[in-house]
RNA sequence: GUGGAUGUAGCUUAGUUGGUUAAAGCGCCAGUUUGUGGCACUGGAGACCGUGGGUUCGAGUCCCAUCUUCCACCCCA
């Protein structure tokens, strides 16, 4: 295959027979986070280069190592997003949305772009679902937004998934665990794997998640980071776990979740299922309450989650979830000669007009041929039209399930549909159709 | 970026110790007395065997390189 018909490493296609997969999930996703006052924002695909150094850090991976970052024709540094929440947020301050009403509820859909190296469920394009909180400080707003995760989830079908939580405290707090947790490893660094002696310095909470038995031996007995909590940040962090109890929300805290992008404050969580390879991680988020102000904004609290919608569907797909397939055609027409052709688009079109989904034969195929195809596609109906239906003026609808044929007057077609349709009970009627 | 596996028609695969025109199933197209789909039968199209080198009289089969895909590390959703 030639490179010109190859997609790029690490990117996708959906095809045209599981876009209504996508359909579904992402209808969901922003109905669930309507239930709860999230609208949908829509935000450029790049931005300045700088807005996300400014939010996501400029030490983690992502920056360092995984953005698609290129001078435009004007000379302009600019990044694919590798996430949302920094482009919202740029939107919020340029926009003023910080200095409204709070709280401002948004919700996102669309794709992310990371330089990695692709594996089970990682991409370079993929696709991310999120919300935003902005102006809400109380730990019911956490135990919302983690509450509208979980609905989301289970709105789709995903009901096995375990949610951990943890609270990384504020800077003041998380000072003096850093310092703690680094005297610890520093104690034990002849034990730790190469890759956690390069972590000691970088970026220390990383070594709690690391998976060589070694270090996670080591890590058990670290010093734990709900233990350094200030009491501001333990009350904030207890009061969040009473909201998910009282919300009926089951959870498990997880000391050593530990977020990569720098912004994170308090809250953070993650929704994490065993059955979709080592990229475990389905949804997560927390709390960044310094965010705003650190990119010239106001000082607003705020949190928001992402979820892969790719591992999403790895999940449903795992799992054997069998999603909602919609009719792709109500009535196909076969049509025999020119005559019955043209009469046959006229029918179409009327059919069409009124939010019937109707086609015809526009390959030139003979009447068995086009049969077939009626098959193919699930016809509900079929009918043809040749001369003696242009002679005679009337025309029988056959439901392609029974075999079952009912005369029409060749005007008629829409109305007779109808009927059949709602005798039938055949399902997946549109709203177009319904609300005729 | 590091490691392991992989690559033959649209899809899933066969291809014997290197030896003629590279098979099959599914799918696609067309037919099986020219006005009806699903089943069956018949026929057809479709592969520069990932790409580029090398070894050889001869390479889908062996060697090297490179790319893709997959899996893991790393990182994250």
């Amino acid at each position: 295959m030639s490179e010109i018909n190859r997609a790029v490493k690490g990117t996708g296609d959906i095809l045209p027979a599981d876009s209504y997969k996508w359909q579904f999930v992402e209808s969901k996703m922003l109905e669930t986070a309507r239930l709860y006052g999230f609208k949908e924002i829509r935000v450029p695909v790049f931005e300045h280069t700088e807005v996300f150094l400014r939010s996501v850090g400029d030490t983690t991976d992502v920056v360092q190592k995984e953005m698609y970052t290129f001078d435009d024709k004007g000379g302009r540094s600019v990044t694919l997003r590798p996430e949302f929440t920094a482009g919202v947020i740029r939107c919020a301050i340029e926009k003023g949305l910080v200095n409204g009403a709070l709280p401002v509820k948004t919700a996102y859909i669309g794709g992310c772009y990371r330089y990695e190296k692709p594996q089970a469920g990682r991409l370079r394009e993929f696709h991310q679902f999120g919300v935003e909180c902005i102006g809400a400080s109380a730990p019911a707003a956490d135990a919302e937004v983690i509450a509208l995760a979980r609905q989301v989830l289970s709105n789709i079908g995903i009901e096995k998934i375990s949610l951990e939580i943890n609270s990384i405290g504020c800077p003041e707090c998380r000072k003096d665990y850093v310092a703690a947790l680094k005297d610890y490893f520093k104690n034990n660094i002849d034990d730790l794997c190469d890759t956690c002696k390069d972590r000691l310095e970088r970026n220390p909470m990383r070594i709690l998640d690391c998976k060589s038995p070694v270090c996670s031996a080591i890590a058990a007995k670290a010093p734990v980071v709900t233990d350094y909590l200030c009491d501001d940040c333990r009350e904030h962090f207890e009061a969040v776990k009473r909201h998910l109890t009282a919300a009926g929300i089951g959870f498990t805290v997880n000391p050593h979740i530990v977020r990569g992008l720098d912004y994170y404050t308090r809250t953070v969580f993650e929704f994490v299922s065993g059955d979709i390879g080592a990229q475990s991680t389905v949804c997560g988020g927390g709390r960044y309450d310094g965010l705003i102000f650190q990119m010239g904004g106001p000082s607003v609290p705020s949190l928001g989650f992402a979820m892969g919608i790719e591992r999403i569907m790895l999940l449903l797909e795992a799992q054997g979830t069998v999603l909602p397939s919609v009719r792709d055609c109500d009535l196909y027409i076969a049509a025999m000669g020119d005559a019955a052709q043209l009469k046959a688009t006229e029918i179409c079109s009327a059919l069409r007009t009124d939010g019937f989904k109707a086609q015809t034969d526009i390959c030139g195929r003979g009447l068995k041929a086009q049969m077939k195809y009626a098959d193919k596609i699930n016809a509900a109906f079929s009918a043809v039209i040749g001369g003696s239906e242009l002679e005679t003026g009337k025309i029988r609808i056959k439901n392609m399930k029974t075999g079952e044929e009912t005369e029409a007057g060749l005007d008629g077609v829409p109305d007779t549909l109808m009927s059949l349709i709602r005798s039938d009970a055949l399902g997946d009627l549109e709203d177009a159709v319904l609300g005729k």
